[in-house]
DNA sequence: GTCTATACTTCGATAGAC
DNA sequence: GTCTATCGAAGTATAGAC
């Protein structure tokens, strides 16, 4: 028996704006600062249409997340066929409102199970997708597989770009740059300088 | 002109037991949960008293952050002059505990500002400790700090674990293992098995 | 198909009695 | 050192008018 209440089309020039609203006020001061009312105000619509469109809040972040889900992959298969795959990864993972997005959403996570189950899900897909691509790539370097897996090496670089850009948003910078030159020295090694 | 307003001393048992119940919920709810109501609850006692001992909530966050901060710098000092300093760094590090209500507290930073520099500068102190600590270590184990400066090995140390965790928490794992294997191979090879 | 009016809950914080 | 009483602001969500 679903509810018999109306809900408006994902087409919405309106839900966009929502949509677009939430995301500012997530990366600007955190998850906790995305209430209907201030999602609303931001967007300079009524706050009831915030449920309107999505009914309740959780849905909202769900439409959120799938939002930038998708792109991100896309992004990523797009790294991972570029001539330069190490790099690029690289690239991609060190970009500032992207990564911060995600870690808005895991700290969320870690008290709404709808979003939890989404987000693991979706970080299993994305890891899976990098792991099938990347051990042609590094046995054709002449890595050694056994000592550094494909799988490592991916954990390895998205930690270090993570912390790198949570730091940085704090203001906590010590043994950045030493950390940088360290990876920058290993990309050079096997796909030239920057 | 500082407000009349009375406030409770530093070592009062309900003080005590009021923190405890604010840093369960954090870390079972996030920082969201803790309301002054539900930390109350929690600790069996009335709302108001929150204001007696803390003023204001984000007085309250500060007071628990500051107990987690001295407890995790004394730790750390006992964890770098033990005779395994780098094993102990990454035991001290890959606890989920800590790990987790520090993770809790960077997204509060996000959106109150006397947190984030208070974390920050908490930061800032706990690294160049580390910083100090860890240059003679390395040349000892003849490690070359050209390639790997001590500031980066503890960037890249600290950004696994925390990492781990994190996605430990959502159930995310792929990759974990050869990831803890490379990181085993490495302290192996400088203090032993574990 | 889109928005308004409104109900109800919980929040932080204070004043003042005990 | 703790409790009663209470404010105004902000939160989610629903019913129904346009």
């Amino acid at each position: 028996m679903a509810s018999m209440r109306r809900i408006g089309s994902e087409d919405s020039k309106t839900r966009s704006a929502l949509l677009d609203a939430a995301q500012a006020l997530m990366l600007e001061e955190g998850y906790a600062a995305v209430t209907s009312r201030r999602v609303a105000a931001r967007a300079d619509l009524k706050p009831q249409l915030v449920h309107y469109y999505f009914r309740t809040m959780d849905d909202l972040f769900l439409a959120l997340f799938r939002r930038g889900a998708e792109r991100n992959l896309q992004r990523q298969e797009r790294a991972l066929a570029s001539p330069r795959p190490l790099r690029a990864l690289w690239a991609f993972s060190t970009e500032q409102a992207g990564t911060a997005l995600t870690m808005e959403f895991t700290a969320l996570a870690n008290h709404r199970k709808a979003i939890r189950e989404e987000i693991a899900s979706y970080a299993e897909r994305f890891r899976r997708h990098q792991a099938e691509a990347l051990p042609p790539i590094l046995e054709n370097y002449g890595i050694d597989t056994d000592a550094l897996p494909p799988l490592a090496l991916l954990v390895l670089m998205t930690s270090v770009s993570q912390v790198l850009i949570l730091e940085d948003a704090l203001g906590v910078t010590a043994g950045h740059d030493e950390t940088i030159a360290v990876v920058e020295r290993f990309l050079s090694r096997y796909e030239g300088d920057a």
